[in-house]
RNA sequence: GCCGGGAUGGCGAAAUUGGCAGACGCAGCGGACUUAAAAUCCGCAGGGGCCAAAAGCCCUGUGGGGGUUCGAUUCCCCCUCCCGGCACCA
């Protein structure tokens, strides 16, 4: 990998640089770059174990897509996920921690324009940039597996599993609208059209809709499955499962088919298509159906609107004005309008006829494009209603307990379930919930409608009219048509050298060498598919790879990914939890169902860290308020990076980046240090006193505070993972030594104790901390691998207080605090503390009528 | 509009979720060391009041208002604001 020097930075204060070994001050530079050498000379240092006797342990952070340089949100999102790991080493698990590179994607096509650097290159820079900056922070990657997503022995898979997915009929081409600008005459990708929907190139020119031909996969095959098992998913924040339904979007609700009507201008029955089907989760107020509301891009609007010149112009006004408000993320926001076309339907529970108009807030990718309005019941067709005078119906009333106010009206919209049916022939009476099921059955036994889920989540689309990404591996032939490129022609190899523009369609479709090829069942002329697949392929199945990064064969081998999977733990920015997250779930049940794998997860438990913010604004580069990994490891070094950045706030929340708190971080590790060089030396000193069982006070609250803490670091990388109050605990920890450096000079502190205190403090450190650790373990002259050396076990017994203050309130309030044995009995507390002078001055005169003791903790004195 | 998550000193936060509010760190103030500074070490520190000052004592305080409780940052009800997701979803 080129560009590897980088990884060792230059020191920045050479006036602090020194080769005195004894030297108090901590040279972070010195030893940062001693042990990042010595790691790197070890290649199998944080390798997987094959055929490993120990429980695996599966640790991922998500891949970065390698745009040059790391910034503070993966040095967070690494450092949580490095501490994990390590602390999973220590504990003797077979772990994984892989890394690789999202690397497929746009910027490197926008570099390409504008720096003249071709994408390859860009992009395999960036990474050997990266991969030396995560080297010098310290991550325990096993870099042996690494995953490159544009590398053809990766994406080559990506085009081996589209075939799967093709051959059983989970990929399918279809047109689709795609953004387009007139200006550049190309495609763009939706994060390419700016907020106000024009293109992010030409900020004045409105982005167009275009169809195309785009190739699709049947997400929605697994729709049930990927809803239901969320359930399953009790390791994943509740809020990334609750988005996930959103996404998913379920709806029960019922198909009604509304046949078309003679109306008073006699135009007779509709053309072809005579029937209307909507889509309602409200059949119970169909009896207050007074109007049907196309969306304007209905297929049957273009018959309706055919002998009517005038009419289509207005529909025409409606589509633009939809697009318009997509574009610019605001429908919802648009005032309703629509339009009459002078037809009627019939509504087939009471045979009335209605008017079929045409609105602007009726979408056509959601149900069936077409509603029943009801005014009554529904706020957006009473808006409708108001504003064109159509008639409001009150078919249902609130249900109440009082039986007088049922019969009072509501007021209008009446949109809650709980209510009850009337002017609804034989339904009235009914209960909503009744009358959905019985009108649904109705409706199914007719043949004119049944009850039906219908789903947000929609297929797909995964096209991409780009250059950088991975080669749709399919031929059009003109006589046999559609045409898979054979399995054995793996890879279709991405050709470098492509001019790449932003103008004139997929940059691939210029290069003729790649599209014209002979069709493999004919050998007459074919060309290939010039567009590209969505990177959110790569990144759906890379961890899978990770199990078996080199197979040449399949994308890996089942039995090892059956071996490692589901992951363990994943750790990631929030901002995946929709896309990445259901299309790698949706890949895992593909991939089971091709008998791949057994699990029907990839993921066991999920952690969604916060952002990294500075002035309580996002980092960005136009705000100016970018925190440069580089620079802080420069001025304070890797650890205290790792550790602020684990320590300023609790992992899953924001993080609000000061400069200063960074530096307090650096002092600690300093003082940690000192406090090393004062003391390792001491454990080969003869002691005066080496029985443990028989410390001081002094020492004996030192041994306490170490079992205290390191109970706290467990229990904390075992349950909520609060890293920054186990930081605290360990700070705590040497504050007490500090505390005690006087007692520990005198000798009163026994060898025995001060090594277990030293030893366990760098164990403490060590998944938080590695260099510094790892400094400081071979000061105290130990020779084992520290990143295997068992983590420390705290004893109960040992971390007990023997004596324990107690709070005495009296009414509530504390009046005075009284210090007791820890083994006092309530008797016993409760005596002392009625005997104690300020409790007796705030009791004075007063009857005492409850006395409240809650064992060790408190004593409570109700008095009147 | 719906669904999540928040709101605690000057700042980042803690209180392992009914039991001493503010651990730990930053910034601040005071002291020690130093010719001086840096570095380091020690101490003080929510706000207000009594007091010349200190010790000490008192009141008050976790977005706002109610409630439950001997006791509420924590539980219940109502409200405000901030962040995130979804959204004319029928």
């Amino acid at each position: 990998m080129p560009k590897e020097e980088k990884s060792e930075l230059t020191v920045t204060r050479p006036d602090r640089t020194s080769d005195r070994p004894n030297d108090e001050r901590y040279d972070v530079q010195r030893v940062e770059s001693k042990w990042s050498a010595r790691w790197q000379q070890d290649a199998s240092r944080y390798a997987a174990e094959r055929d490993s006797a120990k429980k695996k342990y599966y640790v991922l952070e998500m891949l970065p897509y390698p745009s040059g340089a790391l910034h503070m949100g993966h040095v967070r999102n690494y450092s949580i996920g490095d501490a994990l790991a390590r602390y999973t080493w220590m504990n003797g698990y077979n772990v994984l921690h892989p890394m690789g590179w999202d690397s497929f994607g746009l910027p490197a096509e926008n570099a390409a324009i504008s720096a003249n650097t071709p994408p390859r290159e860009w992009t395999l820079g960036n990474i050997a940039n990266m991969k030396a900056q995560m080297k010098r922070l310290g991550f325990a990657y096993d870099w042996s597996r690494e995953v490159t997503t544009c590398l053809p022995d990766y994406y080559r898979w990506n085009q081996w599993f589209f075939l799967k997915l093709y051959e059983r009929g989970l990929a399918y081409r279809k047109k689709s609208k795609v953004n387009w600008c007139p200006k550049c005459c190309t495609v763009l990708a939706n994060e390419q059209v700016l907020p106000n929907g024009c293109c992010w190139r030409h900020e004045d020119t409105p982005v167009e809709q275009r169809e195309l031909e785009q190739w699709f996969l049947r997400i929605t095959n697994y729709t049930e499955e990927l809803l239901r098992d969320l359930d399953k998913l009790n390791g994943w924040p509740e809020k990334v499962r609750t988005m996930q339904r959103n996404w998913i979007g379920r709806s029960e609700g019922t198909l009604v088919d509304f046949k078309l009507g003679y109306g008073p201008d006699h135009h007779g029955f509709g053309p072809a298509g005579s029937t209307i089907t909507v889509f309602t989760t409200r059949v119970d107020t169909i009896f207050g159906a007074t109007s049907i509301q196309l969306a304007p891009e209905h297929p049957m609007v273009k018959d309706l609107t055919a002998s009517n010149p005038d009419l289509r112009s207005k529909v025409g006004q409606l589509i633009a004005e939809q697009r318009k408000a997509s574009e610019a993320g605001d429908i919802g926001e648009i005032e309703k309008h629509g339009v009459p076309t002078g037809r009627f339907a019939i509504n087939p529970f009471n045979n009335e006829k209605i008017p079929i108009w045409i609105a602007n807030y009726i979408l056509m990718d959601y149900g069936t494009g077409a509603i029943m309005s009801v005014p009554a019941h529904d706020e957006r067709d009473y808006e409708f209603a108001k504003k064109y005078n159509l008639e409001i119906r009150l078919v249902i009333l609130p249900i109440s307990n009082d039986p007088e106010e049922t019969m009072t009206e509501p007021p209008v919209p009446f949109t809650a379930h709980d209510g009850m049916l009337i002017n609804s022939g034989p339904y009235s009476g009914m209960s909503c919930a009744a009358a959905i099921k019985k009108m649904s059955e109705y409706a199914e036994q007719k043949g004119i409608g049944k009850a039906t889920v219908t789903y947000r989540l929609k297929d797909w689309g995964i096209s991409r009219q780009r250059y950088w990404g991975t080669p749709i591996p399919m031929l059009y032939c003109e006589k046999d048509g559609i045409v898979p490129v054979p399995e054995k022609d793996l890879p279709v190899i991405l050709p470098e050298n492509v001019e790449i523009t932003l103008t004139g369609g997929s940059p691939l479709s210029r290069v003729p060498e790649f599209v014209n090829v002979s069709c493999p069942k004919c050998g007459g002329p074919a060309r290939r598919e010039t567009d590209t697949m969505d990177t959110f392929i790569d990144s759906s199945w890379y961890f899978y790879r990770y199990t078996d990064a080199h197979n040449d064969r399949a994308p890996f081998d089942g039995e090892i990914a059956n071996y490692w999977f589901p992951i363990d733990q994943y750790i990631g920015g929030v901002e995946h939890a929709i896309l990445h997250l259901i299309y790698s779930r949706f890949w895992t049940k593909f991939m089971r169902d091709l008998g791949m794998i057994a699990n029907d997860e990839p993921v066991e438990r999920l952690f969604t860290q916060g952002m990294v913010i500075k002035d309580g604004a996002k980092m960005s580069k136009s705000l100016g308020n970018v925190v440069s990994p580089d620079e802080m490891v420069a001025r304070y070094g890797a650890d205290a990076a790792r550790l602020y950045s684990l320590f300023a706030a609790p992992p899953d929340r924001d993080l609000d980046w000061q400069d200063s708190g960074i530096e307090g971080i650096h002092r600690f590790l300093g003082r940690v240090y000192r406090f090393f060089v004062r003391h390792a030396m001491r454990r080969g000193s003869s002691p005066h006193k080496s029985d443990v069982t028989q410390l001081s006070p002094e020492a004996r609250a030192i041994q306490r505070k170490l079992h205290q803490t390191i109970k706290r670091v467990s229990d904390d990388f075992q349950g909520r993972w609060h890293f920054n109050t186990c930081i605290s605990a360990i700070m705590e920890l040497v504050n007490t030594l500090y505390a005690a450096e006087e007692i520990i000079e005198a000798n009163d502190v026994p060898a025995p104790l001060m090594l277990e205190v030293q030893r366990n403090l760098v164990l403490l450190l060590a998944p938080f901390a590695p260099y510094l650790a790892h400094e400081l373990w071979e000061m105290l002259g130990e020779n084992s691998d520290l990143l295997r050396t068992p983590w420390p076990k705290y004893d109960a017994e040992l971390a007990k207080e023997e004596e324990i203050e107690i709070p005495i309130q009296v009414n509530g309030k504390l009046r005075s605090l009284i210090v007791v044995p820890a083994s006092a009995d309530e008797q016993f507390v409760l005596e002392r503390a009625l005997a104690d002078e300020k409790v007796k001055a705030a009791i004075a005169g007063k009857q005492i009528v409850k006395k409240i003791y809650v064992p060790g903790k408190m004593v409570n004195l109700v008095v009147k």
